[in-house]
DNA sequence: CTGTTAGCGCCTTCAA
DNA sequence: TTGAAGGCGCTAACAG
């Protein structure tokens, strides 16, 4: 029996004869035979793998930051459906360093060992992406639309953004807004920024009442608030728009304990949609992004771009949804609380 | 210049003169050479990747369950960050399909990719886990102790779990506690349960007052308390102790939209540790396990018997500890409020 | 239908 | 200190 017999089994191949098969299997089921993955991807040139890069979120002044936590675990799962479907697997990495050249080394490394790869946000510069690109396929998530490199896969920060806006002046007659913006290195913290800006422009009665320069953390959100406690009484804004929901929490708590109601003193509103939103006091109004399927249409694209990587490179958007809840100033109904919107 | 000096340079031999290693270095840099994995691992007949392999965790009448999510996603930063200090890779697979059979195949594939597996909770039976364990070396996390065939890395359940009732009796004085226990399939549930009993059996003067058989979904919670509601009055607990925070959660809440006060009329507690458990209103009393070390545990055990297949199999115990809150009755200052224990 | 054969890219002896 | 050569386990093309 020669190993071609086997390997034509095994790939369920038709040219075997069936009691051929029978036998093959018999004997495979006996050993616990398993095809050597390595001995198959130097065959095939072709590793059947895809890696996972994101980035480690350590605030110096907290401890681990668990907004990050829930993003790359939705990426993720959406990544693994899609891959387990057509039997590729997932490589994990998590960058810790923040050294540019030693991340680039490790990024390197890992194109080694995939096939096409797939960042969170923009982790590397851009020059260095084409650099990579120009090895193996790539896709960016939550990334700028315009990286000329790669594919890149987003939520719709302009319109999400812009919706909240509305619903604030429009719904609540609210007319100071104050802004706690993200990390500027962060593609989705510079864009719903803009987006806040430009929708502001629309509604000359409102004015920004400042931002703060935050971090995605939680602590950013506190920082801002107590900032904002620091100035004089009437320069306080009635609502605090942010760029996710760990600064709105952050913001919420200090507002609260300084004794300032949300919503009735200042309305306060997140992004991102994650699951504890719902469960704080008041619930938190916000613009829900649709991460486990960022990733897993990022998969998606990817794959194909794996397999034909001639195709035309694309940047996708994923629709938002606002999210209404307590925090701006809306209220809902017990039955509402209840059984929280997830 | 032979590919054996190349691949001295590479892996950093020293007996290649320093003129010929710069000469090297130099070319790779130009080409942007990268080693294929796939042939590194035939040649040296092993992978530097480890797997790790979690349990979709889908409920039926809910939508995604969230409390899977955090705690894959812990572990595996945990594994991660031991991996990669030495340079190996992390493969995650997320099971979905819930047929033992077809699990077993999947991670029979598996193996053929790795050099040693990581499992959360008990996947499969220990006969097929023996039958795996006989290929590669493997470790599960939050097992059950006595699991024959592999080391298992676990927190201490029945630390925490009597903790936790010895406060709700001696330093409440409650004495008429139920439980909501997770799923029997879960070693960790199993062990949670069992502790609760064994603590009660210590106050003769308090009572179970009965059980929720719960899948450590928050609707399980909400479920239980319903099921409680529809009783005499008389028949209700002073305390709720829950196996996980999800399944708290949803208690808390349900009590909460019934007019039930909290700790007032009943007290709650969970277990985990869940970030959200701070945010709460009353924040969570519960037990923290140390998700993450779990895994990087896990990881370390798992890389030490790779090297070393003749190691004694282990079970360790990861400490827990009791997070007094709210929940149980224990009031917390407002400064202790405002910066939560996370 | 089935067997034979020639690599896939790298590491590791062994010889020079 | 360097080069030459064999082989890791599998697939694919070709021959029978």
């Amino acid at each position: 029996m020669s190993t071609a017999t086997v390997s034509r089994v095994v790939h369920e191949q038709s040219r075997v004869r069936l009691s051929t098969r029978q036998r093959v299997l018999e004997v495979i089921e006996a050993l616990g035979y398993v095809p050597n993955s390595a001995a198959q991807s130097m065959a095939r040139q072709r590793k059947n793998v895809i890696g996972l890069v994101a980035l480690e979120n350590r605030c110096p002044d907290t401890d681990v930051e668990y907004e990050a936590l829930l993003f790359l675990e939705d990426v993720m799962r959406g990544v693994e459906s899609v891959l387990s479907r057509v039997g590729w697997s997932l490589l994990i990495t998590v960058l810790r360093d923040l050294e540019p050249d030693a991340t680039f080394q490790r990024m390197l490394r890992i194109c080694g060992q995939v096939d096409g790869l797939l960042i969170i946000e923009g982790i590397i510069a851009s020059s260095q992406l084409a650099l990579l690109a120009a090895r193996l396929p790539i896709a960016v998530i939550a990334g700028p639309a315009d990286e000329a490199h790669a594919d890149v896969i987003a939520a719709d920060n302009e319109h999400g953004t812009r919706a909240l806006v509305s619903h604030l002046i429009e719904q609540h007659g609210r007319n100071r807004l104050y802004y706690i913006a993200g990390p500027p290195s962060a593609p989705d913290a510079r864009e719903r920024r803009r987006a806040f800006g430009g929708a502001m422009t629309g509604y000359p009665a409102a004015v920004p009442a400042g931002f703060f320069p935050g971090r995605f953390a939680t602590i950013s959100g506190q920082q801002a608030v107590r900032e904002l406690l620091a100035r004089p009484r009437r320069e306080m804004p009635d609502a605090i728009v942010c760029a996710n929901d760990q600064m709105a929490i952050g913001a919420m708590r200090e507002l609260q304990s300084a004794g300032i109601s949300v919503p009735g003193d200042v309305a306060v509103t997140g992004f991102d949609g994650i699951p504890v939103g719902a469960m704080l006091t008041p619930a938190l109004t916000t613009v829900r992004q649709p991460i486990r399927q960022l990733g897993g249409r990022a998969a998606v694209r990817l794959l194909d771009r794996v397999a034909n990587p001639a195709l035309p490179r694309m940047a996708e958007r994923l629709p938002t949804e606002l999210v209404i809840r307590e925090s701006c100033g809306c209220r809902l109904s017990a039955r509402h609380r209840q059984a929280p919107t997830t």
